[in-house]
DNA sequence: AAAATACTTAAGTTTTTACTTGACTATCCG
DNA sequence: CGGATAGTCAAGTAAAAACTTAAGTATTTT
């Protein structure tokens, strides 16, 4: 928990909460504008402002605006910094199994 | 944000929060003790062991108590979910963009 | 030019989280 | 047995998060 990873910080808060995970949801689809992705969300489009800010300054979403209209698209390389956190745990995690493995199998070489 | 995903919930809210990354960073190094895990972390026992049982409700960690130490380890299909469903983002994303590339590809088959 | 659309921003409220303290239980060790 | 160790539980607090309302700005549309 040292000053270490700045991003994935902000990246996993982003997923954390469902709303902006429908968001996520509703962009892999495709861009759209910012009450478009408010339409079926139960809350107010600020509400929904606020949450594309979150998203927006993790990484995950990117936005444009043109006219009076923001539209909205996914980041891929906001998604992959928490697939390779992810990964990593469990890749960790396996090679350590495996090592385990290995004592069990070859036991007379210790 | 209808009633669907119930784990995923869990999982993402677990994984939002920096002090329970970092305690599934130091379960991918291998099973620890609850007081060896708080440890490190600058927080009471009693903290760790809330953050614990979120982590084990949403299937990231399993834990076993053997007299009076509770030995946790990571449960690897919790990661899994998330990691799921991050790829089916990125993959429902760029297969998007491969049917737009086609397009701009071939503009005389339409 | 007026009305409507599509946000934006600020301020305040409510709800949820993270964390602490303190008391308690169970197990192990000398 | 008595004390130390390992964790549990409940209650309360404080800070962070999510959300609302209300007022404002910039762009279309009519």
């Amino acid at each position: 928990m040292s000053g270490r990873k700045p991003d994935i910080d902000r990246v996993f808060h982003a997923l954390g909460d469902p709303t902006r995970r429908a968001i996520m949801e509703r962009l892999s689809q495709g861009p759209i504008s910012v009450s478009q992705l408010a339409g079926p969300l139960e809350i107010t489009l600020a509400a929904v402002v606020q949450h594309l800010q979150i998203l927006e300054e993790s990484g995950l979403v990117g936005t444009e605006k043109v006219g009076r209209v923001r539209t909205c698209r996914i980041e891929p390389t906001g998604l992959s910094l928490a697939e390779q956190w992810i990964r990593d745990r469990r890749t960790i995690w396996e090679r350590r199994l495996d090592k385990l493995g290995d004592l069990l199998a070859e036991p007379d070489e210790n």
